[in-house]
DNA sequence: TCGACGATCGTTTTT
DNA sequence: CGATCGTCGA
């Protein structure tokens, strides 16, 4: 095997193959490629047998990236190797073993959304209002636990010792387990910790995957916490052919329960450990390396890598100063008009922001100059009402044990089933310790026992039809049928489709086409899946909820999280201001958490291979209110040499929107910014009365939906908007720009 | 039981 | 500002 095309430190990273391995890479540094060569040099040189391979990532890009190279550089059958994320790999150890922990194969997995329904049901049950506790916080606690790998039954030191039992979460989280358990469900914390739990109480089980898996790779190892760290330490304890690859600079998912410690202690814990680091840089230029450099020197918690490169100096990096974050947006949409013109593919264009809601403006500007553009996992498709709706239809018929999912649907569309006759219900089906499920059935099969339920006929007959379908769909799911035609059947018979045909409404068109589009990922998913089914099918979705073309040229939107792992020639990271970046809550964390807003910063410099903005604001919309913030203390850290500062004028037709309330900000403006030698400071109260198109109170005609009444006006020229309800009752937003819109 | 409306929240990042 | 929650009235 040839091994030329790397450089001596990546070649000693693919030909130490025996004993425990950590791989420190920087940013950049091949990482991805080393790894490929040393499967490839496992596979060709030492013969090994690729069912004895496992590679874990954190990420499922990540994942899927290595699949893909793997399977473009060898003609080997690669199938048996296992290269999955921790999720994914542990849902499939426990589907397998799942008779283990008392759990039946077709065990649901509920997203967080569907955890914090578990706990409200929990505090409710217990007469504790939202407000006295908030669910999110039990979440978090309960998912703290896990991380640490702590289950019930648990007696890792360790964890333990981290514990107070005594605690009301504590009590919280056990009754949060046991209706987990009750629903024959997990959720993304105890996918882990249920490995954890079969593997220290079972030592059969242990054993065949030792066996089995004589060679441990993990990716991003910073990411990992501590209940992944005990799993790959207990895969690899017979073999000790463990491999870890990381970058501590990389590490922005403390949040998440990643144990920097886990970088750390690597080499307390396997002492015969050997260290190699990758230091060269082969993405960015000089600049761009050099300064991302400067600014994670500045971090204590590091192990230290020198990261360099021998690319060319490069263009400077561009620091943006703009008025506010309108003309911010307007900046980045010309620039990378700019970029287009001159033949850049926006395929090489990203766009970061440090949290998911500053996509909104930016995705206007770049719509309204046309700009064909994609945002990496937004609004997620598999969030929407109609899509988890549906999909709880299909949990329902997998898992019939899923309570949260029938009560989700049992009255969708509405069956007369209320709140109130559900409570009666499920408290009966409490009471006779059944599920939902089976109480149903009862009343469905013998109505005559449970008239004390004082069920009225039209719920009764609800109930029955519900029943019905779901008995149907589950006999042909258990035939041959595959999952597509399993939905179509829910999706009619349900009624589903039908009462959002009788909406009419724009809302519930859309709403119809997001239930075509679940149609063709299903469909998707059968074609690409050797043996499709619904469970399958399920797990993919909530394990992998991202779907996107690589292939269409489309600039790139995405937070700086979701851009670990990528590279773009050309970056615009973008709201660098104190209190956004760094968020206001990392600042309240003290160092730490500074530090790993730091980490954040220096992932999103690092993407860039030849040209970074980092774009400001002096005012910036938050909380429905203008804000004041200074520019990022992360763009102070980077040394003059390698930046030029840009001034943006403010224009004139924006420059209205920015004084609200007849207020003139004008002199926070020129305050609160260092550089405000670039800023005009023209600003003026405006006393032109603003003139409408469509003023409040027009009646006018659309031409897709008919009369209307406008509520409310706002915005300027181009930006005008309207609120128009419409005779059915109907209510709906318009740019008057675009709208088909008509006075009568 | 259900829709409409008002009030009141609270907002990081993801498997 | 926008989304979610809760309360009200029909």
């Amino acid at each position: 095997m040839n091994l030329e095309h790397l450089n001596p430190n990546q070649k000693l990273a693919v030909i130490e193959t025996e004993g425990p391995v950590m791989i420190l890479a920087g940013a950049g540094s091949g990482k991805t490629r080393t790894l490929v060569s040393r499967i490839q040099y496992l596979l060709d040189e030492k013969k090994v047998s690729p069912f004895r391979i496992l590679a874990v990532t954190f990420s499922n890009k990540a994942a899927r990236e290595m699949r893909e190279r793997i399977a473009a550089d060898n003609d080997i059958d690669f199938g048996a190797i296992q290269v999955t994320t921790f999720h994914s790999f542990c849902a499939r150890v426990l589907r397998n073993e799942a008779q283990y922990l008392g759990l039946s194969r077709n065990f649901t997995i509920y997203d967080t959304s569907e955890s914090k329904s578990i706990v409200k049901t929990i505090l409710g049950r217990r007469g504790i209002s939202v407000k006295e506790v908030h669910p999110s916080e039990v979440l978090y606690y309960i998912d703290g636990l896990k991380n640490l790998g702590y289950y019930i039954g648990c007696t890792d030191e360790e964890a333990n010792d981290d514990i107070d039992k005594d605690d009301l979460f504590f009590q919280f989280y056990q009754e949060y387990e046991a209706e987990l358990h009750k629903s024959n469900a997990v959720d993304f914390g105890s996918l882990i910790t249920g490995v954890l739990n079969l593997f220290e109480k079972f030592p059969e089980v242990i054993e065949r995957y030792q066996k089995r898996f004589h060679y441990v790779l993990v990716d991003e190892y910073q990411d990992t916490n501590r209940a992944q760290f005990r799993l790959v330490r207990l895969l690899s304890e017979e073999k000790k052919n463990i491999c870890v690859v990381g970058d501590e600079d990389q590490s922005i998912y403390s949040w998440r329960g990643a144990d920097i410690r886990n970088i750390l202690e690597f080499e307390k814990i396997f002492p015969d450990a050997k260290l190699i680091k990758l230091e060269q840089n082969y993405r960015s230029s000089k600049n761009i390396i050099e300064a991302a450099s400067s600014v994670i020197a500045r971090n204590s918690q590091r192990k230290g890598k020198k990261l360099w490169t021998s690319n060319d100096q490069g263009d400077s990096i561009k620091v943006v100063e703009c008025p506010d974050d309108k003309q911010e947006a307007e900046y980045i949409t010309k620039e990378i008009t700019k970029l287009i013109t001159k033949n850049v593919s926006p395929k090489e264009i990203a766009i970061f922001y440090r949290n998911n809601a500053q996509s909104r403006l930016i995705e206007d500007a770049l719509r309204r100059s046309n700009v064909a553009y994609k945002v990496v996992a937004g609004i997620k498709f598999y969030e929407r009402k109609e899509v988890k709706d549906l999909l709880a239809y299909i949990r329902c018929v997998v898992n019939d044990k899923d309570s949260l999912a029938i009560s989700r649907i049992i009255n969708t569309p509405t069956r007369g089933i209320g709140a109130r006759s559900l409570r009666k219900i499920e408290d009966e089906a409490i009471k006779m310790n059944l599920s939902l499920w089976e109480i149903i059935n009862k009343i469905v099969d013998e109505p005559e026992e449970y008239r004390f339920l004082k069920l009225s006929a039209k719920i009764r007959s609800g109930l029955n039809s519900f029943a019905t379908m779901i008995h149907e769909s589950k006999l042909l799911a258990a035939s041959t049928e595959t999952p597509s035609v399993v939905y179509e059947k829910l999706l009619n018979e349900s009624g589903y489709l039908e009462a959002l045909e009788v909406e009419k409404t724009y809302e519930a068109q859309g709403r119809i086409e997001n239930l075509e589009e679940l149609y063709t990922a299903i469909k998707q998913y059968e074609e690409y899946e050797d043996q499709p089914s619904m469970v399958g099918f399920l797990e993919t979705i909530t394990l992998d909820a991202n779907k996107g073309d690589e292939q269409i040229e489309e600039v790139s939107m995405m937070t700086i999280h979701g851009s670990k792992g990528l590279e773009y020639h050309y970056v615009f990271v973008v709201g660098l201001e104190e209190t956004v970046f760094p968020s206001f809550q990392s600042m309240e964390d003290g160092d730490d958490g500074i530090e790993e807003e730091r980490r954040l910063f220096y992932v999103a410099m690092t993407r860039a291979m030849k040209k970074l903005h980092l774009c400001f604001a002096q005012a910036r919309m938050l909380w429905g209110q203008v804000r004041f913030n200074s520019p990022s203390r992360f763009i102070d850290e980077i040394p003059e040499e390698f930046y030029e500062w840009e001034g943006v004028k403010k224009s004139q037709s924006i420059k209205k929107n920015t004084i609200k309330d007849g207020i003139d900000y004008s002199e926070e403006f020129s305050q609160d910014s260092d550089h405000s030698d670039f800023v005009e400071t023209t600003y003026v109260q405006s006393t032109a009365r603003i003139e409408y198109k469509f003023p409040k109170g027009t009646s006018l005609m659309h031409k897709l939906y008919g009369e209307g009444l406008v509520l409310d006006a706002e915005g300027f020229g181009e930006d005008e908007k309207v609120v128009i309800k419409f005779k059915d009752g109907a209510r709906k937003k318009f740019l008057v720009k675009f709208a088909p819109l008509e006075k009568c």
